[in-house]
DNA sequence: TCATATCCTACTAACACGATAGGCATAATG
DNA sequence: CATTATGCCTATCGTGTTAGTAGGATATGA
């Protein structure tokens, strides 16, 4: 089970804007050097980003997208259940799709087991605000300088 | 984030292995009309299943799969592990494999991020074995004669 | 008017997933 | 011994999802 990288270059993106709220807008060109992102996936992200209210944008030159709130106020879950959906959702099997979504009673046990653990997992994610998540990333650039070869 | 069918079936497997246990081994094509999976998928998970020491067979005529250990020895966790691999990881992006895994500091945050909610399911799915989920199972299709139409 | 942006849609390549197929190996049964 | 029932193993395939590209329309500042 793993995260998309859309997912995580969604959460990338929010964070990189919490990190340069003070130079302003940012275009999606910047931040897509910054973050090593393909730009024109860059721009799908942000557009979903935007409709989603986490970030806003400045149209034509000069241009760009900043956050719609403070880092403080946005949490990891909110980001990833827009680019995810179910944060820990069961599966669709072609099982299932031939009962026709009939969800019969021998699956409630397993509905109930899915059921608590997004429970679980957007607990966890609902406590982790963008704010807490570029200190961490601000610590970690300052501390090491990375002189590997 | 979806469960994969394959960890769907193999649960399920386990499940009606565990509330078949008096009648002997059970025949893959037996599992396989009880739970409504595919034959031939199902054998694979049954492979997948055995290499991971959950399950255990005898072939030939008359021979079928039977549970390596009691029900309540066997989580939820160790089945899903054994088919999904890790229980909620982070993503293989592009951008990380032209990095070439050198995982730089500034992915630790990140990697923090993924192995807190990894641990949050696991605590989860841990707790949970599948004579519990065969017991429920049971309760539900005993108090349901399901009169729906 | 030009450069620089966002915005929007369509397309495509690669991959994962769910499933299918065919055949070999082993064991019970008569 | 032949037959039949089973597990064991590998290859292949269709489809949907994912990740990424491409091109252009639209807006804005200088
Ligand atoms: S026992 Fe009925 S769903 Fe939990
Ligand atoms: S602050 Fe958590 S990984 Fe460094």
């Amino acid at each position: 089970m793993r995260v998309s990288s859309k997912t995580d270059y969604a959460l990338r993106t929010v964070i990189d804007l919490a990190l340069h709220m003070d130079d302003g807008v940012s275009a999606a060109a910047r931040i897509a050097e910054r973050q090593d992102i393909p730009v024109k996936f860059l721009e799908q992200i942000l557009m979903i980003l935007k409709a989603g209210g986490i970030v806003e944008s400045k149209r034509g030159a000069g241009g760009g997208y900043f956050l719609a709130d403070p880092p403080s106020h946005i949490s990891v879950a909110s980001v990833m259940r827009l680019m995810e959906g179910r944060l820990f959702g069961p599966p669709v099997s072609a099982q299932r799709r031939r009962a026709g979504s009939v969800s019969s009673s021998k699956e409630l046990p397993f509905e109930e087991l899915w059921a608590n653990v997004e429970a679980a997992v957007a607990e966890n994610l609902e406590k982790i605000s963008i704010s807490e998540m570029s200190d961490r990333v601000r610590k970690h650039s300052h501390t090491s300088l990375d002189f590997s070869i």
